[in-house]
DNA sequence: TGGATATTGGGACTATCGTTCAGGTAATTT
DNA sequence: AAATTACCTGAACGATAGTCCCAATATCCA
């Protein structure tokens, strides 16, 4: 059964001994997400990873749906997290954010590859599975509440764009370099970014 | 053994008995990525699919990768022509080119909306797969190649965008609406798209 | 026509999967 | 301290996976 099924001593927050073992698994898996990909996540794995046995992650996560949930939702914290950079960066060096935004993309291209593989193939799966969705648009809402009203098209412009770069980017066999990419930041954010 | 590794009568162009076979398996792959995503590709779910025992599959396709390799390749030419039609709209539409790109996307995002995360689930496996990434980058590059030198940059905002918009809404609840996207490509033309 | 070869198709072998279960340990409450 | 409850874990079960093997068949060149 699922620790939260059940059995909760009295308050809420008692059950601390099991949350650190949740996190663990969550970190475990998207690990292995970076490593294999989504494919590669099966109860086995994760707990290979984790230096854990397998049924401790079948006890804490009753499915792997139910897991990739969970990993999507703590996931998505980091991407929101990073989105807004971006955007505190065009807000604050004015003329300087095309590079400073390159600079993000380049190293989320590079150095943390991986995890931009493993967000979107996360991403990827929400499309497919509704349960996993509330998840996955979770931080596209919370970005977009964040902008004026009147911003709104072109903030949509702009994130839609930024997606479109780093999905492109994954493709290409050798990373691409922050001053390749900055003519198109700037001329993105000269359109549908300045506003905001 | 595959049909490549040994065994050609004489000439190359021979074997064209088991051509229409791989490409009845090649097309009844595509329909199972459509339908339950790479996950969901089996020899047997492909050989189901097709109508066809599972042993045709391995003895065409010696491996699932290369079984892979032959959809993305195959698929990457409808991709591009796709696109293809969004920019001969913007050429010869003019200004009325934001509201058929917008009916373009809803249609991708509505009735085709399997065949589109077939066609982005395909992409991200090249992200991984050195392998693969050449097939996927085939249709970026062609279209790459006939816009004119100094448009280069106002076109991968363009590209970018719309991939950015495609995968955006693949997770949301309900298809959108060709009118609610048609602002949003309208400010991406106005900056980007106008002089290609 | 006859032999060589490409192709088909059914079955089977082995590995790994998700998940379950039963028995144990450690913490918390009374 | 006793009991209750959360938590842990090794083992196992049934299902399904990739791949292989071998006999049967269709096709083609000589």
């Amino acid at each position: 059964m699922s620790p939260r099924s059940g059995a909760r001593s009295g308050v809420d927050g008692r059950k601390v001994r099991g949350e650190k073992r949740r996190a663990e698994i969550i970190e475990a898996t998207l690990r292995v997400i970076e490593r294999d990909g989504v494919a590669g996540v099966t109860h086995r794995t994760v707990a290979s990873e984790a230096g854990i046995p397998t049924a401790s992650t079948t006890y804490h996560f009753a499915t792997l749906d139910e897991l990739l949930i969970a990993t999507l939702l703590t996931g998505a914290k980091d991407m929101a997290t990073e989105v807004y950079w971006m955007i505190d960066h065009v807000r604050s060096h004015g003329r300087r954010a095309a590079a400073e935004i390159a600079a993000l993309i380049a190293h989320a291209l590079g150095p943390q590859r991986g995890r931009t593989m493993a967000e979107y193939e996360l991403y990827l799966l929400a499309a497919r599975r509704p349960s996993l969705r509330p998840a996955a648009r979770r931080w596209l809402d919370v970005l977009t509440s964040m902008v004026r009203h009147d911003d709104e098209v072109a903030f949509r412009v702009f994130l839609a764009a930024i997606d479109g770069l780093l999905i492109q980017g994954l493709i290409d066999d050798e990373s691409p370099r922050a001053a390749d990419l900055e003519p198109v930041i700037a001329a993105l954010l000269r359109s549908a970014g300045q506003s905001s």
